[in-house]
DNA sequence: CCAATAGTGTCTTTCAGACAGTATGGT
DNA sequence: ACCATACTGTCTGAAAGACACTATTGG
């Protein structure tokens, strides 16, 4: 049998939140093609690994940890002919959403990585539209999973989690209203009994993530009613 | 640069609602490995193809057209080392959405081709897996989009459009409800002015797709509530 | 007339959106 | 006391589920 040859590749879209923004971690380039442009973390995929395996082995590279909290799935397939002029290589993007991590970008492997903004123009190869779509994914998926909590530490408030929704979807939301649909969704939160303090105001009540896969019904973006 | 080189195909998960079923076209192996053992159609990547034109080759290899009607989108990659005994095969598995064709499997390409009812055990390589997450994405995307319409020809009626629900969830829906969602819902369907002629019961008005890409608010499944 | 299927109207329940009001901490 | 933030309660409107009822064809 007869066939051509490819490189495969996994490129990731690693995601958090900081600062009240949604972030993308982005490398710049030491090598041409797209010598000092910024991309998406990836690499090639070993001899003899699974491709979810090489998308969680990059992640480790490039971030430290994807230690506790954090999801990472896989999120589609680019193989344009021309898409990187070194031959015919197809990568399998993945989608990473991680808690802001105290050490963010101590990666033993990218020379120098960054959180930068999601509004990204003029990323190396096809980056830009595989960014798209990974931004795309995690607003549809906040919609009908309890995913958000992805994002947030172990232990988490509900105003962190409605920032999150806020971050990610760049839209307000109601405290009021949020606060009910998240704590009335059965195993979207669950209660841990603890209180944060020092703070100014109330103490807020902490949550640890729930069981439940699906939120039903589903939290709806205003942008798609 | 050193890396590995894989082969890259295309697997199909064709679907389509006949005998109020929902069907899967699958083609018997005739090669080794998984020699006379059901299989999803797919093929070879060619050198200078892109993944979705290679998808739609198939599939037009494989069915004849894909004529009026009909939807293909990508599902996922799957590349597990030890997937295919013959080497290294990553596939990007499609989903392809068809009207019940009139022609449905005089394909070119594969010898022994058939619509097989979707709960198909023992499939070659990892294409149960591909199977069900098909099946699953289909159905998924039933709730939130118009894309029920895929499976139905130009113009329908809406008892039509929701056998096609109906099969494709398995579960019965109230023909009632039904109706008024889909009429009220703006861009699902639009009334063509036509009707059925000749069977009994009163005539039913046939529609055609509308230009809406999103339902709001979606049709939920009974199972996710 | 009757059977069969298409389509409309009505009632009830659920839930999102808006927002008043109460609770509990720090300064 | 006052401010800030957390949380609860109430009202309203939209829409789903259940289902009675009307409409239009063929036998």
């Amino acid at each position: 049998m007869n066939y051509p040859v490819f490189a495969v590749t996994v490129d990731l879209v690693v995601l958090t939140v900081r600062e009240g923004e949604l972030k993308v971690l982005l490398v710049r380039r030491g090598l041409e093609p797209y010598l000092d442009r910024w991309a998406l973390p990836g690499g090639f995929v070993h001899a003899d690994e699974d491709l979810a395996a090489a998308a969680r082995r990059e992640l480790a590279e490039e971030t430290g940890l994807a230690g506790p909290g954090g999801h990472l799935e896989q999120l589609a397939s680019y193989g344009k002919p021309e898409r990187d002029p070194r031959g015919r290589v197809v990568t399998v993007a993945h989608l990473a959403l991680l808690p802001d991590l105290p050490t963010p970008t101590a990666g033993t492997d990218a020379a120098a990585a960054a959180w930068r903004p999601v509004d990204q123009q003029d990323l190396a190869f096809d980056h830009h539209r595989i960014l798209a779509d990974g931004i795309e994914r995690a607003r549809s998926k906040l919609e009908y999973t309890p995913l958000a909590t992805a994002f947030c530490p172990p232990e988490f408030t509900i105003a962190a989690l409605r920032q999150v929704y806020e971050a990610v979807w760049g839209e307000p939301l109601d405290p009021r209203n949020f606060h009910r649909k998240v704590t009335t969704t059965p195993g979207f939160v669950e209660a841990t009994g603890r209180s944060t303090e020092g703070g100014p105001g109330r103490p807020a009540a902490l949550f640890r993530r729930g069981a439940a896969t699906l939120l039903n019904p589903p939290i709806l973006r205003r942008g798609t009613r």
